[in-house]
DNA sequence: GAACTATACTTGTCTAGACAAGTATGTGCA
DNA sequence: TGCACATACTTGTCTAGACAAGTATAGTTC
């Protein structure tokens, strides 16, 4: 009975100052905030912080190392840790399946399928996708409503290697998105985000004028090397943001 | 120089095989690229793989941890290691500074200052940086030229609690973000990417017609809860997209 | 002066064991 | 049946020590 209370006054302990290499990391992040090193600044070793701190190594340098991951230390092996150079903003951001992300607001979602067919790729289609020119691919063209307005228009395309059923799929009940995710299940993304204009035919499915900006988003992803898809994301100015956030 | 020739062997062994943490990282996600375990699945424990791989529990443990930082598996005290639902798609986004951007494609960075004094913020501005409204707030509006075309005009708000000196800064020479990340070098980001129209100042300033479209990135930072900035960036379209990559 | 070498210091990784703490399950008692 | 408890298994973390490998520097030799 005693040492069950020794081991809860141990856990409130440790619940306020957390585990020692939790506490190391908050120190040195704090330290860091407070510009006690400037950008490039050599930062106590792993020796030093063992001694101020009284853990063994592994406990230091797994604090360290974490904070190399969240990008602000560099280190070097056989010189020592430096303050990193916070000059680039990271910032992560998280794409998620449009049928999930508007049923997580509480909306409906509906799409519609205007192409879904085999497709000879246009030389400019195989060099987006990856594939060679003149190769055979999938096609498909599809618009999202959000609670009856069109959100995105999806103009995709697809190596038929990756997956070779994916016609047969009733895409007006699961996305694109979701359905390869379920065929390949971990790949590479690449992906750019720019302001434009619709096609006539974008602006035609989104209930657009021509000259209605659009945010495009353009996608391709890869598994090991082997190019699965490239989809053009068109959306409706003002009805669709990106958003992100970044906590070090 | 025997002992050389060893340790160079070893060192060529270790660069096919690679360090075992690592190894053991490789194989679970080939195995899960290989759809070995669906989503939710459980998976070996560390007693099992330190069996397979024939390694301490150090270095299983090691393994499994960042395997879960990179999202792939989801781990429960007390229970197991489960495959991760893989439904969403988690990209890093790097956004940076400006001027470094740009002169690391080799082009050449101009600023014009065309706004930078003490205001009273509006009920919307001081909305946006987070203080309370009649606050004074610094306010800069600058246009940021590559190679002598406008690629960026930048709207925006400082705190003047977390940059006194902001209003000093010669602005020709020394970009906003990299004046504040000296003053404030650690801190959270929010942000938003959305295409619209621009304002008719900034598209008398950007060069543009008041029709043609544009990117916007929004951003607010905030240290410790403290707001320190909110910026407008608008961008013309075509001339400045937003890139990023996922690689699990 | 230039090239080599020994040395000291750094980070990178692994080990074998330990204890803590969360969870599920079976067992015995009321 | 329903509840308390012991047990087994899981992950989370720390330790003390070890060796490897990269880097800088002082000293030595040519």
């Amino acid at each position: 009975m005693s040492s069950r209370l020794q081991s809860n006054a141990q856990f409130k302990t440790n619940a306020i100052a957390a585990a020692p290499f939790e506490r190391i990391k908050l120190h040195l992040k704090a330290r860091l905030a407070d510009g006690d090193w400037s950008p490039g600044a050599l930062m106590p070793s792993e020796a030093e912080l063992v001694s101020e701190f009284a853990v063994s190594r592994m406990t230091v340098n797994r604090a360290l190392r974490e904070l190399q991951l969240e990008g602000l230390i560099d280190r070097v092996q056989g010189v020592g840790t430096f303050a990193a150079q916070l000059n680039r903003v990271s910032s992560t951001l998280t794409i998620r399946d449009i049928h999930e992300e508007i049923v997580s607001r509480g909306h409906t979602h509906r799409a519609t399928v205007h192409v879904a067919r085999e497709e000879v790729a246009s030389a400019s289609a195989a060099a987006r996708l990856g594939v060679a020119a003149n190769t055979q691919v999938f096609h498909t063209l599809i618009v999202h409503y959000e609670n009856q307005v069109p959100l995105q228009c999806e103009d995709r395309y697809v190596n038929p290697v990756c997956a070779p059923d994916y016609l047969s799929v009733d895409f007006t009940q699961v996305t694109p998105t979701h359905y390869l995710l379920d065929v390949a299940p971990l790949w590479e993304a690449h992906f750019s985000v720019e302001a434009g204009l619709p096609t006539a035919r974008e602006a035609k499915l989104l209930g657009l004028k021509t000259s209605d900006p659009v945010l495009i988003v353009s996608r391709r992803t890869v598994n090991r090397g082997i190019p699965i898809t490239q989809a053009r994301l068109v959306h409706p100015a003002g009805h669709y943001q990106i958003e992100g956030a970044y906590t070090p």
